[in-house]
DNA sequence: TCTGTTGACTTACACTGTATATTTACCTCG
DNA sequence: CGAGGTAAATATACAGTGTAAGTCAACAGA
């Protein structure tokens, strides 16, 4: 009987399962059955410890917020803020589809206080003033957030994106996207995406 | 009988009616009976004119870019550039559901690509190289929609987004946030949003 | 008028989230 | 040891989902 006993169910072991299973399957393929499967146990027996399906997705989001960590105090503002959109960017490569859940889902909880509050402290100690430093940070956020949703749908919103290769776009139609297309295969997307941050905070340190 | 025949059925209107729909009642409340019901039809009928529920949420998205308009040539390209991702982020604010769609959703087509050749067109004639084109079409891309994503979300990622009043966090815990809290009512979100795109240009230009 | 095609309808199926009721497993107390 | 209570797993059920397959009626062109 020892045998039957399996590893307990609880919140955060059903959420970790969630995390991975989407990893795997996609979030399309989740389900309250196919995960009671994976865990080994009936659907209905998750609503013990989840209240719904939507408190289940809050809760995976709320898993992968909680692994970031804020990054060790620096002398270098900037440097420290960006390792940390950093992380954040690395969270999406690592889990698109949760990612598309935290962006997209009006959340409950407060997620990221700790985060926000301890970024808010670097740029306060950096000199800005409490309302540019929100600016900053709305910014920042944003561009982030943008980029490295654009890089999981991969750049779909251009062509060249994922399928479509050039042969579809005539060149006298769209010459400017034409003479783009030997670039967008080699952009090294790391260096891009820094690039992006550069700009930001230049136009910062004008205002700071 | 000439009363009976309803206004015929055809991909564009199901879209349409779609889109209005999903602006009424919500992304989850969109299923293909009450969008029949909607338009005086069966369910099954609509799969004479999209093939499945995923086309018809990506031709929503094509619908939506497709009333997007360039803005009109101007000899300030950075105008005419702010003007077009003005009226991108109000489309966000107009169908907040179906913006979350198509970043969300990994399209089939190439949907913005006349806007993508325009926007490339106006920043070579500025003066920079496709390259550098193209990571400023990325940054600029990114930024709006992350902020606009923000804002459909309501901030939800800080405190004090949409629900959560600020008794909830201690103030001593959360220093840096509680300063910020008398800020977070009465930021002009027009005026921020065109600080950030503020921040990026100058960024830009410093490296034109 | 006959015929072929198009598009709407009907039925059916596998699957979803979850409310309700029931059974099982375990802990504590006598 | 057994009894009782409690928490959690299960069983059953229902309304709603996307859509495959088959039927039928209205219209087109010959």
């Amino acid at each position: 009987m020892a045998i039957t006993g399996r590893r307990p169910l609880s919140r955060r072991r059903i959420l970790e399962t969630a995390v991975r299973f989407v990893d795997r399957e996609g979030l399309d393929a989740l389900s309250m059955r196919k995960l009671g499967g994976e865990l080994g146990v009936e659907a209905m027996s998750l609503y013990n410890h989840v209240p719904n399906k939507g408190a289940l997705l809050d809760g995976m989001v709320e898993v992968l917020l909680g692994e970031l960590e804020v990054p060790p105090e620096s002398d270098n503002w900037e440097d420290r803020i960006r390792e940390a959109y950093r992380r954040f960017r690395r969270m999406a490569h690592d889990h698109p589809d949760i990612f598309s859940l935290l962006i997209t889902r009006p959340p409950e909880a407060m997620y990221g206080v700790w985060l926000a509050e301890e970024f808010l402290k670097t740029l306060r100690e950096a000199g800005f003033e409490p309302r540019m430093a929100l600016h900053a940070f709305r910014a920042l956020n944003s561009y982030t957030v943008g980029y490295a949703m654009a890089e999981i749908r991969n750049f779909a919103l251009e062509p060249g994106g994922s399928r479509m290769g050039a042969q579809q776009l005539s060149e006298d139609e769209f010459p400017r996207l034409s003479e783009l297309k030997p670039h967008l295969e080699d952009v090294d997307r790391d260096a891009e995406f820094e690039f992006g941050l550069g700009l930001i905070f230049a136009g910062l340190r004008e205002r700071a």
